[in-house]
RNA sequence: GGCGGCAUAGCCAAGUGGUAAGGCAGCGGUCUGCAAAACCGCGAUUCUCCGGUUCAAAUCCGGAUGCCGCCUCCA
């Protein structure tokens, strides 16, 4: 399949590097505060990038990390009045419960940062030894970045470019601006490692670097994450791992685009900040992993509650087909004079077109255009009063369930009993609206019984009121059906 | 200032050289007591603009305009 990758800027055709076995960090969270929109992307679109090369039948080993100490955590543990390791503990409780309402698969190894502490300790030491990097007399350690000529190769940058952004801060002893840490003496009150360099605790950059190589070994098949982690962090990882090991650090370097709120990037100052349980108050999880899929995975993507509802009618569609080719395919009588050559055809067109799009960079819009195609397909096999009854549209019918199953199962998506979550949709609309189920029931009775004596007029009126309210009322040969618009 | 990305119908969005997927909304039709759902039909002679390459460009190249991101913690 073609992947993006950064380091080179384009798209190449992937394939890892020990046959069958694909290799694959992807950098997690720091557990400081609960997870938002952008977390919930990448998770998803690295969920789909495991699902999918699964799919394709390669063993796939996920490594995904927690950064559970840092200085946000820290900063955080005084104003909760806890400690870091609490902050940490609390906030991957939450990271696990909001991940796995989006159906996100546990990554196989998920270490954190303090577990790793002496393999930290170790690279730092060998770095120092190797040149690569120095003590100071506080007790930092810090990279050399003029050392290693490859860097800003990930983020196509220059050193000299860098120059103008890189800072001191006060205290420190870096011989360069552009140096960055690997060790930070421990300040008072903060947490602490015993290290060569006294009291401390370890830069961020570093834990990635370590436990990528201890879980996996390197070079990695592909190294993933935020477009944002691409500079600094990412870069200091190849620079840090790439000099002690004299060799590659990662093959493929994939990294998504952000979410933005109302076309722009979003902030806890613009107070556009978004959290999965924001959403999840209001939308069913799989609702927004489907709209997190409708754009591909580099591009920005905007959020907004209107295009989440958009994406819930869509979902929507897909799960009203399911059940309809569910209940076809439970008739008991067939006939065999009806073939379906033409519409086998447009399947079978539509499967190969299903593949291309994931082929080619994880194309999950796509993807989903051609799923709603093959929606169409069996709608208007279902429709057709000829065609529906022929023994050949029951093993198309099967197919199609096949398909989205499997396509599903890659896509993380379409998973759920049909009925079972029409009826989990239709509860969250009515909590959303904040109906009285009582009171919908109540009318729906009332018109029932206006019909049953043919007072059309007063059923009509009772539907307006029904409408008004947001409710949809569908008359069926078994009786009223309601539903929320 | 440096680096990078994006610009496709009312909205969202695929499409990276061969003549514009898909979703939402809208309109007409079938169905219905009326509706709804579903299906069928209708919508960009055109892909921000201007040049260029080519038999052929939304797709490649150059320029302009607009928006966004990174360069500092950030998915």
């Amino acid at each position: 399949m073609l992947l993006y990758n950064t380091l080179l800027g384009k798209k190449e055709e992937f394939l890892p590097l020990r046959e069958d076995h694909v290799r694959l960090y992807v950098c997690g969270i720091t557990a400081y505060d609960y997870c938002h929109i952008g977390h919930a992307r990448s998770a998803v679109v690295f969920d789909v990038l495991v699902r999918y090369l699964r799919f394709r039948g390669w063993k796939v080993t996920f490594v995904r990390n927690f950064t559970d100490i840092d200085d946000k955590i820290i900063k955080r543990a005084a104003a909760e009045g806890l400690s870091a390791a609490e902050v940490a503990e609390k906030y991957i409780a939450a990271f696990y419960e909001d991940m796995d309402a989006l159906g996100i698969l546990r990554a196989d190894q998920e270490p954190r940062a303090t577990d790793h502490i002496p393999g930290m300790i170790r690279l730092t030491e060998k770095l120092i030894e190797k040149g690569y990097a120095y003590a100071t007399p506080r007790g930092d350690v810090y990279f050399r970045v003029r050392a290693f000529a490859e860097y800003g190769r990930l983020s196509g940058r220059n050193i000299e470019e860098l120059r103008s952004g890189a800072r001191v801060e006060p205290g420190e002893h870096k011989e360069d601006p552009l140096d960055f840490a690997l060790w930070k003496a421990a300040k008072p009150n903060e947490p602490f490692w015993p290290s060569p360099w006294g009291s401390g605790r370890p830069g961020w950059h570093l834990e990635c670097s370590v436990m990528s190589e201890d879980l996996l070994g390197l070079p990695l098949d592909i190294h993933g994450g935020g477009q944002d982690l691409a500079f600094p962090h990412h870069e200091n990882e190849m620079a840090q791992s790439m000099a002690a090991t004299d060799g590659e650090f990662a093959r493929f370097w994939v990294h998504n685009g952000f979410v933005q709120v109302n076309a722009e990037k979003m902030s806890k100052s613009l107070g556009n900040f978004v959290t999965i349980r924001d959403i999840l108050a209001n939308f069913l999880p799989e609702v927004l992993r489907f709209f997190l899929l409708t754009k591909h995975y580099r591009s920005p993507l905007d959020f907004s509650f209107d295009s989440m509802e958009e994406a819930e009618k869509a979902l929507q569609r897909i799960y009203q087909t399911t059940a309809l080719l569910r209940e076809h395919g439970a008739r008991t009588k067939w006939s065999d004079a009806v073939l379906l050559h033409e519409l086998e055809a447009e399947l079978k067109d539509l499967e190969r077109d299903w593949t291309k799009a994931m082929e080619d960079d994880l194309n999950t819009a796509g993807a989903l255009g051609h799923v709603f195609s093959m929606v169409r397909l069996a709608n208007r096999m279902l429709e057709d009063k000829g065609w529906r009854k022929s023994v050949a549209s029951k093993t198309l019918g099967v197919k199609i369930l096949e398909n989205l199953q499997c396509w599903g199962q890659a896509l993380g998506l379409f998973l759920d009993d049909p009925q079972a979550w029409l009826t989990k949709l239709k509860d969250i609309r009515i909590r959303r609206r904040g109906l009285d189920k009582g009171q919908v029931e109540g009318l729906l009775a009332a018109r029932e019984d206006a019909r049953r004596v043919k007072d059309f007029q007063r059923a009509d009126t009772l539907r307006q009121v029904l409408t008004d309210m947001g409710v949809e009322v569908r008359d069926t040969p078994a009786g009223q059906v309601w539903d929320v618009a």
